[in-house]
DNA sequence: TTGTAGGCTACGCGCCGACAA
DNA sequence: TTGTCGGCGCGTAGCCTACAA
């Protein structure tokens, strides 16, 4: 039996075995490519070993999504870069996937090369099914096709200079050649080859009293050129060609300290993060160095498992489970609870999913909320079931039937079936509208989530459904025209809604919250609009327009409406504002307007991020309370005489713009791409003809 | 006495000594900023003494020229970044300059913070000459006051685990505090700080059999944890608070496979260079760092010491000497010859300074050639004569006269005081026009370069005065206009001098070469002209068009003459080409021209560089000889309707189109800023009006 | 079965003066 | 004046078994 032995894991997880070595059938012809890139390739075997059971990298050809957020927060003392025309989800096909490992510390990596892929997105915005996604988008030839290997964390002795390493009995049986043991003291020399191609020999010897297998000479100098401290792991591998490879596993500090020295400086950082950006918005081939052992790597996402992660709704209260890899290298599971959901960085990354989700573990201390992103969980309770049910079906059929693709259907639920084909996305995505951006808000004429266990008992008739989708940018489009809208035909009279919502400000304990704008993020001098939306579910979504006066940043904006008169002004600190981020702006004129008194006034927060704030001069004092908001940017504008001629035809506040929607990640300012957003207004059509499009048929839907 | 005693250095140059304690006298006080940047900044005196004494930084608030190409041969296996609107020169104010060292080697290097200045060069195209230089544009004062310190290099004894580190007598007096000499074996514990501020512990001892100063406990240590070998060099400066700090040169090797392993990855690279020509587009701060020590890292030069080099003229043939630091980090000086004037890559760097002398070398093997930059090198012979009775006024002056800027003036040679005031641009330079691109060319009819002395003599009513100059873009338009065209008024009918230019191409002996072009980086589907020139004397430049139909690339361009029809054509190989470079394309399109036995056609090369070819289906076969040939590319460009106007209009080849210049520098595509040349033309010109002013002038010049 | 400790040996680091370049 | 070598002592790396968890 040549299964993977760790020696790190109780040895309980049969199912676990099965799995592995049942999937190694299908590959089990160990590939070590030697060559050739410029930092060596290394064994994809000893690769996959080193990476630990869990890591998911993405295979050659397959679709993933890319999310710049996620791969941004590895710097996280970062100046702004200019992230303009990037989206938070780029979907993107994966061209090639070389592993690698660094020199200094043996430390694995993957450079991923991908190209973001428009007819993804298209498909996407036309709700078209035949994604062409397969079902095994994960690489995971390498790590199944490890006939015999062992992992071992260092002990003490294992670190001293006083002595060798201690072999644990079954490993040194399975990998090592055998030793004759009618001899005394059986020994011989063990050569093994690193990540990087090195060899190292060691002494390898059975003895003592009771006999063991130890490595003496030769595994010290192993130990310090690698820098191996105890709580460290060593990894040993024989492939089929019979070939020993040795890789290890460092346990966590020295990564710092070394990595530290290794760092590039900022500038090149910073120069390395706007290649990849500025290739994002050419839709260029860029490359991503992806370390998968690091925490919160997961921004590159197997596309079917970002999908997959959106058929089940999350609510608050809601119970998850998260698998993880432990300190000595086992996979383990935690449970928590959803306690809210909300964009993480609603201005800089309008609609990203990246950690949208606030959770609470179950076991850890009560009080220590964190965030993850909604393809790292896997919902318990109702949705565990078909779960369990299908991994039960799987076993069944290992033992006796043959292998096929299970097809279950289990009614009320979303079964696993509907992932192909047809997708289901009116089906299952309709039940969230109402359940985004109204968490942690404990009003009593909300939704019960906690009770509401099916998820087909959605909210009828609803007015605050105006809300944002799941899936952010191009994904939460297409359903929102046909369904979410459909609520609003028999609205009040505008004036009254005005007012309705003007009382709704007033009342302390309600929130208002801005829901979605609409911005022109690299053109200046153009109008946006914020959808502003009460939590009272009988008030109207409200349409604010808001002039943008500067390229890529809101140093100057005002609002225009009847009872809301107001200038939202940013100074103009750095002529090139590009090189800061949003937040610096924002944060120094807070400390502006702070110094001048003004500091309850006019701010909007979103979770205690800042993201815009109006002078007290002359603003509605209640219009932006202090409690959460959310704001949503959309790249999109219009003329002058456009929203001038859009107030003047109603007179009133509210609607008084049409919400004008587009592609942030198509949108290019200084290109003569066409703009596209459904097939029907046609790929021939101007930049102009299609924003009336738009508009119209937005018009369409909401009046 | 207390200068710099190098033990290296052979005791014999009394003059460097007197130069060095002169200077410390204006600033002795040791200045140690041990604070502010993020790798610790580290003491000036011992960077200076690591750094060497032939380093030239930059000094904080003065004007340099940083040479973009000089920097990217540093990154020699590079995909091609884009390098539109990055000119070869670019001035810049230095706005600071850190000094730092590795923490992984203790390598010094320089965190230049430039800036580029649009008045320098605006002033340079006005010829206005308060440029305002200062004469001591260079850091020198960590250098010159340095009190107390010696430089050994490490002996295989002071390396091997055997044995100390042996002190030289005097350094060990010099520096070190005084034994009691009257004890049998007297010794100390000496505390030295490194560069990184790590403190090192050295028992010194003053014994043996003769009596000896050494090093023992903590020595290895040291050799150790610092990776030293011998060869590399240790230093030891006592500095005026009594405080002993303690740096290392290394020999060369270690640099390569350390540095290797820190090297970050390409993308990083890639990354850092693209924020740095970005920001050098727009105008904006960007920082380079700078290693004193490494080969050719003579990329940021002081902007009067750039100017100085034009001031004698370079001629093939012209003997020079360059100062360098030995393997010994001795001050060697080498002789050698200028055996050709050309650019280095006329395709990237039209007109660049950098290394755009081949020289040969006096003493070295004879066939070696090198490139060298102006700034590098000084003149010997005649020119050395000035220098030479500079040193000994200088010397009076230091003896017995009041020191005072010398202010010569030498009959016949251009003497030092021309460097300041008017600069005197015209007179120097005019001479130079027929020497660049004649090189290495031995016909009998070119001026002989040896014999003629005298830069007042140059040739008259020469008719390929249409020549490259000495300094490329920014500089050498404003002499070009005035002067080099002047002699074309009477020039032979065209169809003459084609005939003629025919006739010297099927000479085998004559070379052809392609001298100027005009082209539009950036855009397509414009025009764009080469400017070709004979080395015949009598022949007239010929002018052609080309159209360069794909953005900043030449996908496809025809040339359209009479008697040359011809096509020239580039795969479009990859969608996005910006990321890979001219050389790449060329070749790669070369190799298929090669499988299809067009190797002997049309291929244009640059000194065994191929810049472009056109097949030869429809080519004269003689019109591009596999002579050396050269092509600068400016940027600019013509409508469709004026290059046809012009054929049209003339009717002949030769000169079918005005030979447009522009400012690659300013010229940006997506950008309203308009392009100015002269002030004359006004600033508020649209382009359109500037294009055609610029046009007028040229007509009237050349017509 | 395997982690840790004590005993023991030998290698080699590092201090010394001798000697010679 | 200083580079290299042989002599030599001692610290410790590293191999071994004993013992215990």
């Amino acid at each position: 039996m040549g299964g993977l032995i760790d020696l790190n894991t109780v040895n309980e997880d049969e199912g676990h075995e099965d799995v592995s070595s049942s999937v190694g059938e299908a590959n089990n012809a160990p590939q070590c490519s030697p060559s050739s890139s410029s930092s060596a390739a290394v064994c994809m075997e000893l690769w996959h070993a080193c990476a630990g059971p869990l890591i998911s990298l993405p295979k050659k050809g397959s679709l993933v999504v890319y999310l710049p957020q996620g791969h941004l927060e590895h710097f996280p003392d970062f100046p702004g870069i200019s992230l303009d025309n990037i989206p938070p989800h780029v979907f993107c096909r994966v061209l090639d996937v070389k592993l690698h490992a660094e020199a200094a510390t043996d430390e694995v990596y993957a450079q991923v090369s991908l190209v973001p892929e428009n007819e993804i997105e298209e498909k996407f915005r036309e709700r078209e099914s035949d994604i062409g996604l397969g079902e095994e988008d994960i690489e995971d030839a390498g790590r199944s096709a490890t006939p015999h290997m062992f992992c071992k964390t260092l002990t003490a002795s294992d670190t001293s200079t006083h002595g060798g390493f201690s072999v644990p009995r079954r490993a040194a049986e399975d990998c090592f050649p055998s030793l004759d043991y009618k001899q005394p003291r059986p020994s011989q020399e063990l050569i093994a080859k690193d990540l990087l191609g090195l060899e190292w020999r060691f002494r390898h010897i059975y003895r003592g009293q009771p006999r063991r297998h130890l490595l003496t000479t030769g595994w010290s100098a192993f130990i310090n050129k690698k820098r191996l401290v105890s709580g460290d792991a060593v990894l040993f591998l024989r492939g089929a060609d019979g070939e020993l490879r040795l890789g290890i596993r460092r346990a966590s500090q020295l990564k710092q300290t070394t990595a530290s020295l290794v760092l590039p400086s900022e500038q090149i950082v910073h120069g390395s993060l706007e290649a990849v950006f500025s290739a994002i918005s050419a839709r260029c081939v860029f490359n991503i160095c992806y370390n998968p052992r690091s925490s919160s790597s997961e921004f590159i996402v197997p596309f079917h498992r970002f999908l997959k992660s959106f058929e089940h709704s999350f609510f608050v209260g809601m119970g998850f489970r998260m698998r993880f890899e432990a300190e000595d290298a086992a996979e383990r599971c935690c449970t928590g609870v959803i306690t809210g959901i909300c964009d993480i960085d609603p201005l800089r990354w309008p609609g990203s999913k990246w950690r949208c989700l606030l959770v609470k573990w179950d076991d850890i201390e009560a009080n220590h909320q964190c965030r993850l992103s909604p393809w790292e969980i896997e919902p318990t309770g109702s949705a565990q079931v078909s779960i369990s049910i299908m991994a039960s079906g799987l076993k069944r059929n290992r033992i006796g039937l043959p292998l096929a693709k299970p097809d279950f259907h289990i009614p009320g639920e979303v079964g696993v079936s509907d992932l192909r084909g047809s997708l289901g996305f009116q089906k299952v995505l309709q039940g969230q509208e109402i359940l985004c951006f109204n968490t942690a808000y404990d009003g009593s004429d909300g939704p019960n989530h906690r009770k509401s266990k099916s998820r087909r008992r959605y909210p009828e008739s609803n007015s605050t459904s105006v809300a944002s989708f799941p899936m952010g940018e191009p994904l939460g489009k297409a359903f929102r025209f046909h369904k979410v809208f459909q609520g609003q035909e028999n609205c009040p009279s505008q004036s009254h809604a005005a007012a309705d919502l003007h009382g709704q400000w007033r009342n302390e304990s309600k929130g208002v919250e801005i829901l979605e704008g609409i911005s022109v993020p690299g053109c200046g001098n153009r109008w946006s609009a914020f959808i502003m939306k009460s939590s009272n579910p009988q008030a109207q979504p409200t349409f604010l327009p808001v002039q943008i006066s500067s390229p890529s940043m809101f140093r100057q904006a005002s609002i225009l409406a009847p009872n809301i008169q107001s200038q939202c002004r940013f100074n103009d600190q750095k002529k090139e504002a590009n090189d800061r981020g949003y937040k610096d702006i924002f944060e120094s004129q807070l400390r502006i307007m702070e110094s001048r008194g003004l500091n309850h006034s006019g701010l909007v927060k979103d979770y205690g991020n800042p993201i815009a704030y109006w002078s007290s001069t002359q603003i509605v004092p209640d219009l932006l309370p202090r409690s959460k908001t959310s704001c949503r940017l959309f790249g999109f504008s219009l003329t002058d005489s456009e929203v001038h001629g859009a107030l003047n035809e109603k007179g009133s506040l509210s609607p008084i713009l049409p919400p004008l929607l587009s592609e942030t990640s198509i949108w290019q300012p200084h290109d003569n791409r066409s703009l596209t957003l459904t097939k029907a207004s046609g790929s021939n059509c101007t930049k102009a003809t299609q924003l009336c499009a738009i508009r119209d048929r937005l018009l369409d839907i909401v009046l």
